[in-house]
DNA sequence: CAATTATTGTTATATTATAACAATACATTT
DNA sequence: AAATGTATTGTTATAATATAACAATAATTG
């Protein structure tokens, strides 16, 4: 059972992705005695306002917008604050960020991103991870963290192509 | 079969790697009508100094030693004209370089990278690639580039530690 | 040799990220 | 509520990573 967020699919109600992530966001911080201030629940929603991975300086004009101080130490507090709490990743090959799609159990960042539109769907890596393992543990290497991006096209960009 | 290269056994005659490396980039570029000059060449060697990836600023100083420009495009070129033929790969999380062990197979990019140490490990994934290609497949996804990241620690790391 | 192409040199600038310290807001104790 | 300590945000400066643009040189081709 390989499973995906919504994020490939045009038609899906992206307001259920949002709300969604900002119940998880305050159900996880209440749980570990965060806070989720303004600041931090703004960044949580420009990150969340597409799948497509956002930089930490496209997040600025928005909080100047908002009325926050929109120097960059104030938007990476908010997204190493997001981060450490599970509720984004960061996609290492795009210095850019992406909402969680599943926060409440902790999981290494894993995607399938599409080159033409940069939308980024998570994937499921339980079945990847029975073969990870088996790598690491083969070399005696302890595997504390993984980073997995698949390129590509998706099924949309490869549909309107040329 | 699971193979990976020697990065992690501290024993292993590195200067194999690097005259190994060095075969392998001098044919490739034959092969594809390319020049191996003498910054690509020394760019290659700099990287291949150990098996921990290097940043791109952090050859600008053997360049310069070895008398030539040392700005940063000089580098960059080299590095791009490097991990255009396979020769190097990009450690997306770390914004740094390592060697490519297998560059007549062209391959995606996949490391065991130690925290601690900061050796990458190159990793065999043609047993993982199954399991990416149904992923990607049943979403409709066109796989084109991989990264894989395992993050941890290495057997000597985990062996000394306090 | 002349013309063309590939490579390198050079200067400037763009992009991504962090350090350091001051000011404010929040929480806790009295 | 006032005092205290902690967490968060504001602010300025700078570090680290990467590219744009054009000039100069070297290599290849005709
Ligand atoms: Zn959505
Ligand atoms: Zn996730
Ligand atoms: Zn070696
Ligand atoms: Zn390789």
């Amino acid at each position: 059972m390989l499973e995906i967020n919504d994020a490939f699919n045009s038609d899906h109600n992206h307001d259920h992705c949002v709300s969604g992530a900002l119940d998880n966001a305050k159900a996880i911080c209440q749980e570990n005695g965060q806070r989720l201030t303004p600041i931090r629940e703004l960044v949580l929603r420009l990150v969340w306002g597409s799948h497509k991975p956002l930089g930490a300086y496209e997040l600025l004009p928005a909080l100047a917008e908002a009325g926050f101080n929109s120097a960059p130490p104030t938007v990476y507090r908010a997204l190493d604050f997001l981060h450490q709490l599970g509720l984004i990743h960061k996609i290492g090959s795009l210095n850019a960020f992406v909402g969680c799609s599943n926060p409440e159990h902790p999981h290494p960042s894993a995607f399938m991103i599409c080159t033409e539109c940069k939308t980024a769907a998570e994937i499921e890596t339980s079945e990847l991870q029975a073969s990870f393992n088996r790598v690491a543990n083969s070399h005696g290497f302890q595997l504390e963290e993984e980073n997995i991006e698949l390129l590509g096209l998706c099924k949309d960009c490869l549909g309107s192509e040329s």
